[in-house]
RNA sequence: GGGCGGAUAGCUCAGCUGGGAGAGCGUCGGCCUUACAAGCCGAAGGUCACAGGUUCAAGCCCUGUUCCGCCUACCA
């Protein structure tokens, strides 16, 4: 015996430290680029280089590494590609932050040096989030490591860039954008964040310029009164039946605009009238060129009044806002004000409220790249799971707008659009040109704008593998067998790489899309650092293991449904693995090395029976990663290791080995023992690779890493075996057995080294023998002196009495027994029992029922009615026979 | 405004194509049994949100209602 092999306690800093390390540095993560028998592949959703690891990102990577693992396990040449994303905006702001503690910003120090800043706090700062992937076990190939920004990857971007832009789908234009006024720069739809919030709808009278009366208009932004250019009503209100064609008097700036009409206008609406500013709303610029409005732009584009504000020149928009309304309730028009809920963009990086702009900015037409996109998943050539959200995505991109791309910032792929200085000519290249090509004038300005970083996030299946080089790597891998995310970036990111991979690969970037849920926190809110409900994952490690934190990820990630984190229920997941690490202690204090290996035929009960449980958790856990069922996986695994082979095999095996049945029987059953532990700890590896990893290597007769193991599904050993169904059924009958004197035990306070001897009753010849045969594993697991088999017949008097399926149990308890008692146990059993038959019986007392349900579903009831009747009958006889006794 | 999801034991949640209500934690009782007290054994606890409907049969399918949560949207 050999006690020191492993710690009493399982202690996770010191195990993981050790094998991380170990795994890259024999290259088990690598990938090959020239293809093998079977590929599997997937690139990772890359992390913001700013970022550091979240909730959301420890779900994220552990699915996808139990996923490589296991396809590792079964063989494959698997490639998880790493990478991080530069994250324009986010970026940016860090590092603007960073230099203003040094009383530096960017304008001082101009484009180039502060690109070259970035750089350098990329070098610095930069691998947190790779490092703290590396803690979370991330089995990632970090050889090819990818950057968004780097050589590489930025070609690819002017590639597609240049491309789509002879192809018409990239186009430059004026239009309203959403701007933030706080980050200077346009941001997509999809950036904006819609916050329902308490405002005001203002009712504005504008008086008729050469008449009585006037118009009320009603607005929640008045501010942008000043940029009006007219005040439109629907052709068929009678109410403005004689406005129409008027011109009104603008308050404030004294300006006249047309009363106009215009089928957009809902006459349900406020007064119906409505004031239209071209600048700064989307549908009033649609209105203003029906019209050909002028355009006038009344808010900067630092969210101050421009000069075409008047008098309000330089007021920032709120400040704005106030003075305008105070000015209009001195003058008059003010009309009225209402309270108005209503919903206001934020931008979804600084939060400030996003201001409708009009501006010269580049956009992606995107209907044919979606089309393409829709069909795509629409053959199946793309399957998402769950598939609840296909249809989110058939919505999303059956409405998509065009994407505008360009953001008015530094950090970023610069937009490889060139301007010529003299004749204005637009030249959209690779390269900058040197001269103009329509006038040959020298050295063209390039755009100052940089894209969207969704951009170049969307080319990543291809991208991060050499494209637009034909590599091998791309031959071996894409498409990707699957995309791991979650749901709040299948728009952002998903979406796009659907796009994009089909437009330039030919070829869908995933076969299968994952989706899981997001991670929240106790109360089931988003996790935020405003909230300051964020759990770190980082500090999870360091408290309970990474093995445990994977572990309670993976048990809770059921498809479809947000997590909710607590530390409560790692704390669960940590004792599992210590029970693990304990089950492995005891195993590993028997196995020796080359010990024999006999033949099936010496096997006890409990050896088959936990082969054939073992033969359907293999399939069971198998199947459940297949399907991204982790839950289930990871859920079968648990009862497993802690129930079927903790609680009984371990239990059931002691006597024979601490060798008190010999030593033929002791090799059989240590052979089984290394099996079970063996496979268990390869099904085990995908969702706690670190403790099984550290067991392994203790296992005596394993070579190398786990990772090198044969999964139980190719290793022909454990393929041989299959599900014994006997054996099953005979250790069903001895645990009822175990069960029932254990609950006597239990109800009855008898004190557990009270000496009991047990009689069991059985008309089953079968159920006897068998009995007979196990009879020790009863004896020991139930701690019972003796247990004799017999028929029916005489009823010990003074006995406590338990119905098994296979029979009836009694304890004889002379002289000690409480009747009350037993009584009352045998009442309560009874009520369970008529409980449990009354529904089966009614079913079967239904004429319907027996004429319309399948005969297997009926037989089945018959029989689960007699054996109830059964147990009925004996216990009502013996609660007679108790009564009796008790009087 | 449109759409989606959720409501099951005290808590957190499983329950896959309709056919015997489950787990973990917590609670109660008993155990230091030679791997593990981060443990072992036993027990209690549920009108499956509400109201209808379909069906021989509904936690599961349909309709409606209530309460949460999310996504989406250019009604000023």
């Amino acid at each position: 015996m050999n006690l020191d092999l492993l710690n009493k306690g399982y202690e996770p800093r010191e195990v993981e430290s050790r094998w991380y390390s170990f795994w890259e540095k024999e290259g088990l993560f690598d990938a090959l680029a020239d293809s093998a028998p079977k590929n599997f592949s997937i690139v990772i959703p890359p992390p913001n280089v700013t970022g550091v690891l979240h909730m959301g990102h420890a779900l994220n990577n552990t699915l996808q590494d139990i996923l490589c693992r296991y396809r590792r396990l079964r063989g494959d040449n698997v490639l998880w590609m790493p990478g991080t994303d530069h994250a324009g905006i986010a970026t940016q702001n860090v590092v603007e932050r960073k230099l203003a503690e040094d009383g530096l910003d960017r304008h001082h120090l101009g484009r180039e040096k502060f690109i070259e800043a970035v750089w350098q706090w990329r070098r610095k700062y930069g691998n947190a989030i790779t490092n703290q992937l590396k803690r979370l076990g991330a089995s990632c190939d970090w050889k090819r490591e990818r950057f968004t920004m780097d050589d590489g990857l930025s070609l690819a971007v002017r590639k597609v860039f240049v491309q789509l832009y002879n192809e018409g789908l990239i186009y430059r234009g004026d239009y309203i954008i959403n701007w933030c006024p706080r980050c200077s720069t346009a941001l997509a739809d999809l950036e904006v964040e819609h916050e329902e919030t308490d405002g005001n709808l203002y009712h504005i009278r504008y008086p008729y310029l050469n008449a009585a009366g006037g118009i009320v208009v009603a607005t929640t932004r008045p501010e942008t009164m000043l940029g009006d250019t007219a005040v439109a009503v629907h052709p068929e209100d009678d109410r403005y039946r004689n406005a129409a064609d008027k011109t009104v008097m603008l308050p404030l700036m004294d300006r006249a605009i047309p009363v106009i009409r215009d089928k957009y206008v809902d006459m349900s609406f406020g007064t119906g009238a409505l004031k239209v500013t071209p600048a700064h709303d989307p549908n009033d610029y649609a209105i203003g060129l029906r019209h050909d409005l002028p355009v006038i732009k009344a808010i900067g584009d630092d969210g101050r009044m421009t000069a075409a504000a008047g008098k309000f020149e330089g007021l920032e928009r709120f400040a704005c806002r106030r003075a305008v309304v105070e000015e209009l309730k001195a003058g008059g028009y003010l009309v009225r004000v209402d309270a108005h809920r209503h919903s206001v963009g934020h931008c979804y990086r600084c939060k400030d409220i996003v201001e409708p702009n009009l501006s010269r900015q580049w956009f992606v037409k995107t209907g044919p790249l979606a089309q393409e996109a829709i069909v795509a998943v629409k053959e199946g050539r793309t399957r998402i799971v769950p598939e609840i959200w296909t249809a989110t995505y058939f919505d999303w991109m059956t409405n998509i707008r065009d994407w505008c791309i360009s953001r008015q910032i530094w950090w970023g792929h610069q937009i490889p659009a060139w301007t010529c200085r003299d004749c204005q000519e637009l030249i959209v290249a690779m390269e900058a040109p040197p001269t103009c090509p329509a006038c040959g004038s020298a050295a063209p300005v390039q755009d100052t704008d940089v894209l969207d970083t969704w951009f170049s996030s969307a080319l990543w299946p291809f991208s991060t593998m050499g494209w637009p080089e034909r590599t091998p790597l791309l031959e071996t891998f894409y498409p990707t067998s699957v995309l791991v995310t979650g749901f709040d970036i299948l728009f952002f990111w998903v979406a796009r790489m659907m796009m994009m991979g089909i437009h330039f690969m030919g070829a869908v970037p995933f076969r299968d899309v994952y989706v899981h849920a997001l991670v929240r926190d106790e109360e089931g809110k988003k996790m935020s650092k405003s909230k300051g409900n964020v759990i770190d994952p980082l500090s999870v490690i360091d408290t309970y293991g990474t093995d445990a934190f994977r572990f309670t990820l993976a048990a809770f990630a059921a498809q479809g449904r947000d997590i909710k984190m607590s530390a409560k229920r790692i704390e669960g997941y940590r004792h599992f693995i210590n029970k693990l690490w304990n089950a492995a202690r005891l195993c590993l204090m028997h196995l020796t090395e080359g010990q024999p290996e006999p033949g099936p035929e010496s096997r006890s009960l409990p050896d088959r029976w936990i082969l054939s449980r073992l033969k359907t958790l293999t399939r069971t856990v198998s199947e459940a990663i297949d399907d991204y069922r982790f839950n289930e996986a990871a859920g079968a695994l648990y009862n497993f290791v802690w129930h079927e082979f903790c609680d009984w095999y371990l239990e059931a095996i002691k006597p024979v080995i601490y060798d008190r049945h010999g030593e033929e029987q002791k090799a059989a059953t240590l052979a089984v023992l290394r099996r079970v532990l063996n496979d268990a700890l390869i099904l085990l590896h995908p969702f706690i690779p670190f403790v099984t990893e550290e067991i392994w290597h203790k296992l005596p007769g394993t070579q190398g890493s786990i990772m090198l193991a044969v999964h139980p599904l190719d290793d022909k050993r454990s393929v041989a075996l299959s599900h014994d169904r006997e054996a099953e059924a005979q250790m069903e009958l001895v645990i009822d057995i175990i069960t029932g004197v254990r609950n006597i035990r239990g109800e009855m306070d008898l004190p557990p080294a009270l000496e009991l001897k047990v009689e069991l009753q059985s008309e089953d010849k079968t159920v006897r023998a068998s009995v007979v045969d196990h009879r020790d594993i009863i004896l020991n697991l139930a701690r019972i002196k003796s247990l004799t088999v017999d028929e029916p017949g005489r009823k010990p008097a003074s006995a406590a009495t338990t119905i098994i399926p296979g029979g009836t149990l009694f304890v004889p308890l002379e002289g000690t027994i409480d009747f009350e008692k037993e009584a009352e146990r045998l009442q309560k059993r009874i009520n369970k029992v008529n409980a449990e038959l009354m529904p089966v019986v009614k079913k079967l007392n239904n004429e319907d029922y027996l004429k319309k349900a399948p005969a297997d579903v009926v037989a089945g009831a018959r029989a689960k009615r007699e054996q109830l009747h059964l147990t009925l009958q004996k216990l009502e006889a013996t609660l007679a026979r108790v009564r009796e006794l008790a009087k």
